[in-house]
DNA sequence: CATGAATGAGCTTTCATTCAT
DNA sequence: CATGAATGAAAGCTCATTCAT
């Protein structure tokens, strides 16, 4: 009733589209976000065909919920190679804010998709139960740091490993995010090596004081 | 099929429909982005018709960049209500850090708004001699506090108005605008009051040892 | 952040584009089905855009259930204006034969979108309280011929008004439902005039016999 | 994910799944029509891959194709297997009328697939040899019945066997293949048993007033 | 025969936007 | 100003089908 000729063009040597399509949504995503990204503009920018999406992911949506997914087990990952047991801490913390920062701004995807799935209200991440069973290990390695320097009496006693955590995230996740309103707003490039470099050296001191000993002002 | 809202004001001759349709688009870019917002949603949250906003702002994005200039422009005059100039300097840091965490608390539009921005580079922000004309006063009375806290001996030389201001900003916007993340992620609930106000103090007590005396770990 | 140009092509003295669609459907929903039915194919046929289609209706579906229903509305009213009072139970009942026989003839995609829907089992019609709310009136005017030829011994007792319409409707509605398939299998035109014209006279005096008097083969 | 359904038969050296991929395309197009109908869900329901299906028929249409000469051969075949020479008339075609009415009630899916065909205007049967070559056994048997009726007086002259042919087919299978919409306009659950029941005997007792003698009315 | 990969053609639907009244 | 009519452009997705292994 109706027909359907086909032309094929052999695929030469059987390359990773899979990969390809995975590589590209990550950067589609994190450059438009869910609703700005196009589906085939990620084939395009993958070299293979719209409806190969279709054919492994199943839908947009599946796609950038899988996009979320490596992206958090990757920093997983990255994270599990952290080995700073044999620092001391004041040290190790520096570490941990280095990694932190470094991370941030060598994966520039990984923050605009988590600005995405905030925007979402982490709908996404939530239904996930693969991201949910991720151990995220800095956070034990952060706490064992924070032990360690409370012991040594290096460290304060009234902050928590969250609140620590979250300064270190906050610190770094926040100027690399805003960084375009940002540097309109105080009239430098935030994203100038100098810049860059300042800004880590800031953060790390700045993380040692708010774990550090004492009380400020108390004098 | 459509309604029209009651009015909140007692029957002001003609209702202000150009307000009503702005208020609407900011809660309509705040939830979903640029590309996500409907200009048929913002209509029907306003109460208007859909060419009524072609009408008044043309387009999409005039309306867009209308909506994002408003909200730098509340911020700048709430910033410019600050009057610190009396309290001793760790106190004014201390209102400071509260009023930026508060304003940010109470303008969530105003955090998914600025990360659309930044999402687009800050495209929009960079085109708006309106945005680029805002003085935007905290940055002055963070210096001027910061000089007065140094001449006093209360803050360190070594970190620039710059800095401190970013510190803030950061520590501030980054919980609330990744608190969904940082929900499921941490497993407490960030925006839980209590964990709001714990925060609170936090970081101020955080930003005061940031700009404080001395170096850390130097004894 | 995206443009749209516009041309635009002014209409004619404003005809009835709505009209226009609803005949089309018709047709084509007739013809196809639902599945096979094509929105493009009925715009072109009512010489409007696609999206007219769905500005006035909404999805195919709604088109689809819309246009089935008018269908069954237009059976109501050319039922409505049947007026039988006055004729003899017999000739009476030979008008009606007549009338569904000939308006299955004269609407033959009244037949092919009853079928869809049976096919669909009825899932459209149930849910439409516009088609619930229809009187059906030759049920009504059936009935009363036949207690009237009851009364006057013409028609047997033992035959319900639903039966003798559903024997009415069937020998009408089959013949022309079928008669693809039948014309192949018995080797005549059933669509040709004269086969038709034999038809209903047979169907005619059929009923008559199937609601008369006596028992068959009881003499 | 797919799964393969438990052999009926005590295992055969190798499952039929030709026989099972008709027996689901059965299925599949009489409950959904020709376009309606999913090769994925025919493949699925025989418990075997799409390519399958290419394999073994080579298009959607092909397969529909066998599947309505296959319906053709069953009925051609049920009919052959009626016997009924030995009977009086009025028995006999009161047998013939049981026949086709209950083949049309134990294969409901011989209907929609006559209705599919019909709205594609008969299009493949006709273009069936398999099919043309059918002798469909029901019509000399009915033309020989009323023949020995007429002989015997029993039965009218002036009808003939293609009349009557229809007029049986007719209230069969107009009450089963409308059963939805008349359900619902009529109120009545035609599907019920006791409605089924009470349909075959009116319409034995139809057909044996509309193939009997003398002229209704006449006295 | 089985199956993963791949795709042409097309489908319904969305959305911003324009225009005439 | 308000609103019904209309549309260009494209977006996400479906489906039958082919091909190589």
């Amino acid at each position: 009733m109706r027909e359907r000729p086909a032309l094929q063009v052999p695929a030469p040597r059987r390359p990773d589209r899979r990969g390809a399509i995975l590589a590209a949504a990550l950067r589609e995503f994190a450059a438009n976000g869910y609703s700005g990204a196009r589906i085939e503009r990620i084939a395009a920018a993958a070299g293979v065909n719209d409806r190969l999406i279709y054919y492994y992911f199943g839908s947009k949506e599946a796609l950038y919920l899988l996009t979320v997914e490596n992206a958090y087990e990757d920093l997983n990952r990255a994270e599990g190679k952290l080995a700073l047991g044999s620092l001391p801490p004041r040290e190790a913390l520096a570490q941990v804010v280095k990694f932190t920062w470094r991370y941030y701004l060598e994966h520039p995807e990984f923050i605009t998709l988590l600005n995405t799935e905030n925007l979402h209200r982490g709908r996404n991440i939530r239904k996930s139960s693969r991201v949910r069973g991720l151990s995220r290990p800095v956070i034990a390695i952060l706490d064992s740091i924070l032990r360690r320097g409370r012991r040594a009496g290096e460290f304060r006693r009234d902050a928590t490993t969250r609140q620590v955590y979250l300064a270190i995230a906050a610190l770094g996740y926040f100027y690399l995010s805003n960084r375009h309103t940002l540097s309109n707003f105080l009239g430098v490039d935030l994203a100038a090596p100098r810049q860059v470099r300042e800004w880590e050296a800031f953060i790390v001191d700045a993380v040692q004081r708010v774990a550090g000993p004492g009380r400020p002002g108390a004098g």
